[in-house]
DNA sequence: TTTTTTGATTGACATATCTCAATTTAAGGG
DNA sequence: CCCTTAAATTGAGATATGTCAATCAAAAAA
């Protein structure tokens, strides 16, 4: 697949970019295993880059030169399919973005775009892919982390293949509220369109499901605020399917 | 999840098991970049097993010591899900499987059986990421593996979730005639349950959609075999979703 | 502020898909 | 070869889900 519109993305003029990865925030924990030599060759080939809200960080199908490290904001990574598109996952700093592309063909294999204003840091594949080589320990974690990201996919298709709409709702509320925003009132910085595309149905589903919870006293919606009030409930539902 | 029924499995009393890695069919391209110590290494560690159709070769949420390389017949491997399986793909020789519980709690994520009269060879865990440790080429050659499964994955993931039933059974037709069993009249010596679990429906609306694709002519089922004729159509089916 | 645009919501309707039950066919066992 | 069991097939009915169009709310622009 090829892209259309093209990633847009500014340069910060300096900023924080004088910082390095050895006090970064970005020492992100898959870095755990580097040391300090190590990170001044990561440190060399970083850019950071500020996205606005909406902003297309990489479009699936563009060649997938950089290691994305999500410093602050929110981003999404989706598949773009037929007319409509699948959220894969949000990405929160700190965390990154490295996609299967970079082993196989060095394409993206699917796109990533900010949802809330972000920063990023830019890595280049290269020092990543070399450092993989050298360190073995590095190596496994990055293994590891792999790993953990198919495991994580797994619970994602049986969500999206076998539940109902009910389940999936609640799938995505758990994920929001327990791995993306980590507090439980939260706001809702995406989109309907967004939960509908993390839950895999339309978006008027999606409304009238999260309607419906409200109606059952389930949680609370006030404007992109969102509070869960009976967990347990959600529970019952997200297994039930 | 913790599995129900043991996996059982028999070991053969020796058969070709005195064959060693270095000039046996096991000789997967993923070991290509081993050289003849470390493929001694892997042939130290391994033996071989016999499974019959049907039977279990592991159960999601058993511990996983081995990697296993089936060496002939064919295996399915399958998330058990809310009351029904996926199917995540199918098997055959000379390939392996290597679920991702290994480099995170040496566990099973997934449930692997033998559809046809199977054999495999099972690797002790413990070598091949040793192996992984010392030798760069192969860790990248795993790791390159490990993204080509990802991102047949996403395929999949787009084909269950955003296509009507008619193009998940073309894709998984086209699946089965060119990576499975890799002719055009082909036996189709999965069972239409496993269809549907390939391809995220009930097994009877399996059966209603091929038997729509005979009577237009898409193809011809004869028992278990089946001959796609219209190639270009059931692609055409595959790509309206 | 007014206007414009975008996103959110709702309702009605069409249909894709599943479930259940009934048959039919195929496969094994003795 | 008959008997038993499992798999495949078919039909009818229930329901989950998407589509479309209209309305409403909120945010951005002028």
């Amino acid at each position: 697949m090829v892209s259309t519109k093209s990633g847009e993305f500014r340069m910060v003029s300096k900023g924080n970019n004088s910082h390095n990865c050895t006090d970064c925030n970005c020492k992100v924990s898959i870095f755990k295993n580097l040391g300090p030599l190590e990170l001044e060759q990561i440190n060399q080939s970083r850019f950071q880059v500020n996205y606005k809200a909406g902003e297309i960080i990489f479009k699936q199908g563009t060649p997938a030169p950089y290691f994305v490290c999500v410093t602050s904001g929110l981003a999404k990574i989706y598949i773009e399919g037929y007319g409509k598109n699948l959220i894969l996952s949000l990405v929160k700093p700190i965390d990154y973005i490295f996609g299967p592309g970079i082993y196989v063909d060095n394409r993206h294999y699917y796109s990533a775009s900010a949802v809330e204003d972000s920063t990023a840091c830019l890595v280049d594949v290269a020092v990543f892919k070399k450092l993989i080589r050298e360190n073995p320990d590095f190596a496994e974690e990055f293994i590891k982390r792999v790993s953990l990201q198919a495991i994580f996919n797994f619970d994602q298709v049986i969500s999206l293949t076998q539940k109902q709409m009910h389940g999936r709702i609640a799938d995505v509320l758990f994920y929001l509220t327990d791995k993306i925003y980590s507090q439980n009132p939260f706001d809702m910085t995406i989109s309907r369109q967004d939960l509908a595309d993390l839950s895999g149905m339309s978006k008027e589903s999606a409304i009238r499901i999260l309607k419906e919870f409200k109606e059952e006293g389930i949680l609370t919606v006030d404007g992109n605020t969102v509070e869960i009030l009976n967990l347990k409930q959600l529970r019952q539902i997200s297994e039930t399917g």
